[in-house]
DNA sequence: AAACGGATCTTACGTTGTAAGAGAGCGTCA
DNA sequence: TGACGCTCTCTTACAACGTAAGATCCGTTT
């Protein structure tokens, strides 16, 4: 009997682009070499080259899938509510794709998605009736708070296992009166309780909008 | 007549650490590697290994230096101002090192530096009455804005020929009518004017402190 | 049958961090 | 004096990386 060879399914930019996103949410963006996707894929590294012009291509394709999970805030609704639905979106992306804002920083990071969630972030602010300089400090301050923070979280992402061994570390550095108020943290963070149902970042972001709705003129004259 | 050989001054690790912290601030992060750092010096890379266990190390050894330049809130003053001038300076210190934000993203950031600041900082909210779980939150709030939000800052941090480049790519970007109010933003960014006299990260810290000092305790409640 | 062209693989190069150990210059002790 | 050991520096080497250049395979077209 004849074992007719399975034609093996071909490449292309689609099937790279999912493998490298897989690949990368479990082991992280430094584990990813065009040989290990090739492998991965069952094809030699060099193939790759003929669907992606470069790594730094391959990170931009995944980079974008990313992004393309996030929502730009609605024209609907009042200003302050779309904006703070948008926000989420972009931190549970990040925070799904842990790896992510390490790419956003790179100088690669102004994607067209990107472009485009900035254009809708300023349009709905303007929509909102800010005067184009307050809409300009407001942006800033969004952009940066909504960007920032979430990449800061991404940081403080770890696995199960940096988990025990922060854990472990956390311990003996407790044990040595170093630092009291992080033991208190530190302690807290390890509890569980309802105290983990309050989101830093929403904490974070309404307080921010809560300002930016209140008294925006006041504190920009009174800050500089 | 004998010239006799100017015995060159010896390695060290407080002078390669001070070569490093001086080549990554005109190259950056990416520039460096440890030939090129030998050559900066006029010894050998594998010499450097003499003072310095690992590339890793020496990163470790170039950021603690520029946490050192930072300072933990006091305990004088009023709270918000104590932690509001702690914070600039947390914010300047990574302003003045742009790469030094990708360094304490990396798993290695957990200097202890940066463990001594989070105690202080968490000390000082305690220190101004605030319950432990009210700190709890608090200092998440703070902690991730002024590290992250700096962070977003100096990726946003070009040169002189970025800054041109990227001019000329706003250009067409903006003829092109896609990103209309992305448009406007960038007018008033190439614009001088008092426009810029506003801090962002300023308005953004004054609005969390503000708010942080009136209601943490409603929009704690109401944001879960 | 022959020529073409896209997809894939092979080979190779320069660059990286760094392991292993050789060599030089020194002070110390027999 | 000479042998030893210690500290510092250099030489050599290797595996892993991104990727340039071009060979090879194979279905399609002429």
């Amino acid at each position: 009997m004849v074992t007719v060879a399975e034609p093996r399914p071909g490449l292309n930019r689609e099937r790279i682009l999912q493998a490298a996103l897989a690949f990368v949410d479990n082991h992280g963006v430094g584990g990813l070499t065009m040989r290990r996707l090739g492998d991965e894929l069952g094809f030699e590294a060099m193939s790759l080259y003929h669907y992606v012009n470069s790594k730094g291509d391959l990170l931009d394709g995944i980079l974008d899938l990313v992004l393309d999970e996030t929502e730009p805030p609605v024209t609907e609704r009042e200003w302050a509510s779309a904006v703070r639905i948008s926000a989420v979106s972009v931190n549970q992306a990040l925070r799904r794709h842990p790896w992510a804002g390490a790419l956003l920083t790179s100088s690669a990071g102004l994607r067209p998605a990107r472009l485009r969630y900035m254009d809708s972030l300023l349009g709905r602010l303007r929509q909102a009736g800010f005067p184009a300089d307050v809409t300009y400090h407001a942006y800033h301050v969004l952009d940066g708070f909504i960007f920032g923070f979430s990449l800061w979280q991404t940081t403080h992402t770890y696995t199960d296992e940096e988990v025990t061994h922060l854990a472990a570390a956390f311990e003996t550095a407790i044990s040595s009166d170093a630092y009291p108020h992080l033991a208190e943290h530190g302690t807290q963070h390890f509890q569980p309780g309802p105290i983990h149902e309050v989101d830093p970042f929403e904490l974070g972001l309404d307080l921010i909008l809560h300002g930016l709705t209140k008294d925006l003129k006041t504190v920009a004259r009174t800050s500089s």
